[in-house]
DNA sequence: AAGATGCGGTCAGGATCTGGCCACATCTGT
DNA sequence: ACAGATGTGGCCAGATCCTGACCGCATCTT
């Protein structure tokens, strides 16, 4: 009995001519039975493979290679494109079975067989030069992120299990509206029914994922863009500040350029600085390029924060 | 466990990426025991695939080039893989015509046809459901990466003009070896015959790239691999920083995502970090979001520079 | 030398495969 | 309409293969 890859192997390369095979003739090339010569053919199917068959007179198995390979219309830069894309998301994650970013490194490998005759010396001399350097990032499944995507679009609430930060579990059942692709990671725009608001959740800390069947009547989404609404939730409030700092506002202005942010001569070598501060450590990272000494005018909870981060700081180097 | 066929199928498209792939991580990716993953590959091996491996720390598997793949068809999973890499790298990028995220949008919109029409709703609801946040990166070219890739597969050296951090251009003439994909960036190793050693140029400083159609006699790469080499160049004249974090390795690899760091497990609550100091400004804002106590262990202009930025934090809050 | 990689034999238990058999569906030619 | 030649899929008992665990070993780097 023939090792069961290398019969299946042996038949992908026989129907792959695209010729017509009877079944006849295809168990004896195989010297399997009928019925075992069936149950290969199915298998292939399962696999993706569209093998055509007909019965009656003349009957064959035939694999369509016309659909597996439709006609490409994606241009030379598409396709290199398509293909540094996946070389990039190959190299993002933890190689887990089910992951994104194993799916990517096979779809990767196989890319070839997809595109034009004329592109294959491309895409194999990429592919032989090119290395990633790889990027540790949480795993999510492919399989997840299409189901739900698939109750997002028909408008059907999901069940999930959620470990959060601190590795605390709760069952959830929320509407889903959108996932969000953000540095790196998957999050999930909801609304919890039963915190009555929304909700974001990180998809790498969502498992056991349920259709629940039920659908529900989409509600306005709570910003702009799901986007938008993440970037708030990762930036908590908004104290008023205000900063004095030794150093001309031109130079200031040029260091802030990224901050929203109002900026006030006092004097020559002095300047005032005014925001609503929304992140206390992207402020403390441009007061470190301003390299000069400044006073915190207003704003006692980003004072605390210097002064715990200043703390921190100063016992960190000593010995 | 997946029915073996389906599991070789899936090994050779691995493999195929031309990469190499540790035993630990080719038995995540196949959920199998090490002792079934040395047999997948021997089965491999006896169907006339040349994989090769080595032995000993940073060993491997690697598929060399020589027998055909038989045919393959992208599974579900592999086809979301490929959307959600060209979202993602849609959304990387300067936005300039011809840069690769330019070319990554169009294939995002394109890519329906690529696939089965059993897959077709799939697709549509994640595109429908799906937001990416803009990342900003330096643009290049897909034709650019590509015109190299061949002439590192043909041994062409190539010329083009070089644009410094400095903003200072010189023309070059090298032998391109390798292209590298790292921090988002796209680097090139080559040989520069003129200064007779290595270099390594980021790809969007390159211009104006010219195949000279003069070949050269490919020579050994100056380390393991072309990724290490650009570590190396990167890290050439940094200082050496090691810092010991009262922080879980997971907590630490969640915030420092974006920074070239070694990240070790102490015990469950202690990491070591270490790294060659890039800017300290950035490591410092690395380190307030790590809201966690840590002590520079190894550094001295960092301690120093932490130091001080601590003292002017402390004067900052004196009423 | 130590440690991290790949290597291959052996075993018991479990999983899958096989050919044969059967009733059925589909198609073509007379 | 019918006969015959094709493809289809369930069921069964027996045979075969696969798996993880375990082990001792080889190779490579630091």
């Amino acid at each position: 009995m023939a090792d069961v890859t290398e019969r299946m192997l042996g038949l992908l390369s026989t129907l792959q001519t695209g010729r017509p095979f009877s079944g006849d003739e295809l168990t004896r090339r195989l010297n399997v039975s009928p019925r075992t010569l069936r149950r290969d053919v199915d298998r292939l199917r399962g696999y993706g493979y569209p093998v055509e068959t007909q019965p009656g007179p003349g009957g064959y198995y035939r694999l369509a290679a016309g659909r597996t390979m439709p006609p490409l219309v994606l241009d030379d830069d598409e396709a290199v494109a398509t293909l540094l894309a996946l070389a990039s998301l190959a190299a993002t994650g933890t190689s887990t079975e089910g992951g994104i970013d194993d799916a990517a490194t096979r779809a990767y490998g196989k890319l070839d067989q997809f595109l034009p005759a004329r592109l294959r010396p491309r895409v194999t001399s990429i592919r032989a030069s090119l290395e990633t350097s790889p990027q540790h990032a949480p795993g999510v499944t492919a399989h997840q992120l299409s189901v739900v995507a698939e109750t997002i679009s028909e408008h059907e609430m999901i069940a999930f299990t959620y470990t959060n930060a601190r590795g605390e579990r709760t069952d959830r059942r929320v509407e889903p509206y959108r996932q969000v692709h953000h540095l790196l990671r998957w999050y999930l725009l909801a609304w919890d029914g039963e915190r009555e608001d929304w909700r974001v959740f990180r998809m790498d800390r969502v498992t056991d994922v349920v259709r629940t069947g039920e659908p529900f009547e989409p509600r306005p989404l709570p910003a702009g863009s799901a986007l938008d609404y993440l970037r708030q939730g990762l930036n908590k409030g908004k104290e008023p500040v205000r900063i004095r700092v030794d150093a001309p506002a031109a130079t200031v202005i040029d260091v802030l350029k990224f901050q929203d942010a109002e900026i006030h001569p006092i004097d020559d070598q002095h300047t005032t600085i005014t925001l609503a501060l929304d992140s206390w450590q992207w402020l403390i990272l441009n007061l470190a390029f301003l390299e000069a000494d400044f006073h915190i005018s207003e704003g006692a909870d980003f004072a605390a924060a210097c002064r715990t981060f200043g703390e921190r700081l100063m016992g960190a180097t000593r010995t």
